[in-house]
DNA sequence: CCCACCGATCACAAGATCTTCACAGCTATT
DNA sequence: AATAGCTGTGAAGATCTTGTGATCGGTGGG
């Protein structure tokens, strides 16, 4: 079995509720980028540091979630830098931290798009928390339009519609089904473990002996295989848990002329869908 | 027929550009009041003081797009309250406006919720300049949805008319009603669920097995149909939500004209309980 | 004051979906 | 090869969702 998933993978996220935040810190003050680098590597966001600004064409190319920015770094064209982020990227939560200012200063600057206003020396959890608090509402809104559709195979798993696609038409998946692929989509190629999908689909732990899990996995490679009989999506690992991963049934990659002839038609036919 | 300016300041401006911005300050300082009350008069903000802490309900009901607090008024529940508060109004902007302060305390209250935290004493420019800041973006977010007449199928849904359309006569729409299908049309074809519908609706957060937003679309797709018998608008998305997309009905092509004759309304509306 | 209209809830019915169970088939291990 | 432990399967009953019609205040106009 190959491991090459053939997901997206700028869109990776642990789970369906998880935040695979990014930030960049645009700022040289050593110290600081230290203890700061030090807490964001401990929540786990993917940050990054630069000394120096980059034009806004690859800020934009980084897909942020935040930007932090010292000002003092920019020199004179220090506003018409960040009038020209805010305006690229009216999604992108944008909070200066910078040293002492004035209040016509910082008024300037949230006026021109800034978010917040932080004066150094500050606490880096108050940082953490103001960037948190900035991301919250863009996430709200920006989550799902943002996320775009996965593609398997023959598959198309689109959350704007909470339905997976084959060839343009749905598969007809269930809220629960859906959510299981999509999660199972974007492991990555990762084996997930049943206590692990449990906890992230149904949101509670699971209670020994539970096949919800298996039950819905059957569905779900029951519904895959009529609309993409030529593919199987969901794989079994022993005593482990299940893998997503699109792969070419044997046999069905040419015509059916080689031996297993009776078996994959008879196998196509069985495509009786479970409602009327 | 009628428009009530008073409700959601967000949506229910004449033109897009000058929206009245509905705040409430909750404070005792009577000289920070006063000054910030003449600056928020010449904005020409809607704006509302209260000595005391209202009630959560009572604030809600007061639909605003951002609330400015003092934490230190409201005693030893201010966390709960402020905990609370957020939790009703995910959309609702809140800048804690007070003393001195932790940096502990300051955390605390951004990760409950708040969208901004500031010292006093302060510049009024400055708290004003962080209530814009923390109303933008909602703002952006709903100004995207203001452009033109949007149209779908035979319907044209007008903005600037509070109503929608077929073939120029008005379907006759209530103020909600017209708020939710603009709400759905402007969705760009996704999914919306009821919390998201309820909450943008509505302006505040829906208790779990609140029907309302079922019951109006009942509504909608009812005076829809009159005007529209051969396209369906709304779409059920089981356990999820609902979905604008305007299709041809089932047996209904073509011919906006006379239907010819008996036949035509026999079972023409068989409705797909799900689709995509 | 009465009336038409609107929005909030409720109750019920029809479906759709989920959970659970028993059993069959399969896998790794002894 | 035999066995214990997992996983696949099908179905029935329980549970949850949605569609629908009706009721009840509140509001504003006549």
């Amino acid at each position: 079995m190959n491991e090459l998933p053939a997901t997206r993978p700028e869109t990776d996220s642990q789970g369906a509720a998880s935040l695979a935040l990014r930030i960049a810190v645009i700022d040289n003050d050593s110290g600081f980028l230290q203890v700061l680098d030090k807490r964001l590597n401990r929540l786990g966001w993917e940050h990054r540091t630069l000394a120096s600004p980059a034009p806004v064409d690859e800020v934009v190319a980084m897909r942020l979630s935040a930007i932090v920015i010292d000002l003092a770094i920019l020199g004179p064209q220090a506003w018409e830098y960040l009038e020209r982020l805010c305006a690229a990227m009216p999604g992108l939560g944008v909070v200066v931290c910078t040293g002492r200012s004035s209040v016509a200063q910082r008024v300037r600057g949230l006026r021109l798009g800034a978010d917040d206003w932080l004066t150094k020396p500050c606490h880096p959890e108050e940082l953490i928390a103001r960037i948190e608090a900035v991301i919250r509402r863009r996430r709200e809104i920006d989550d799902r339009r943002s996320a775009g559709p996965l593609e398997a195979g023959e598959l198309v798993i689109r959350n704007d519609h909470f339905q997976a696609f084959v060839d343009g038409r749905s598969v007809e998946l269930t809220r629960r089904e859906f959510e299981l692929i999509e999660l199972l989509a974007n492991a990555d190629g990762r084996v997930l473990e049943r206590e692990d999908i449990y906890q992230r689909v149904w949101g509670y732990a699971m209670v020994r002996g539970d096949r919800s899990v298996d039950v819905f996995v059957r569905k779900l490679r029951h519904k895959l295989e009529a609309a993409s009989p030529n593919w199987s999506y969901i794989h079994t690992h022993f005593g482990v848990g299940y893998r997503f991963a699109a792969e070419l049934r044997e046999g069905a990659d040419i015509v059916p002329d080689a031996p297993p002839a009776d078996f994959v038609a008879d196998k196509a036919d069985e495509k009786a869908p479970l409602e009327a």
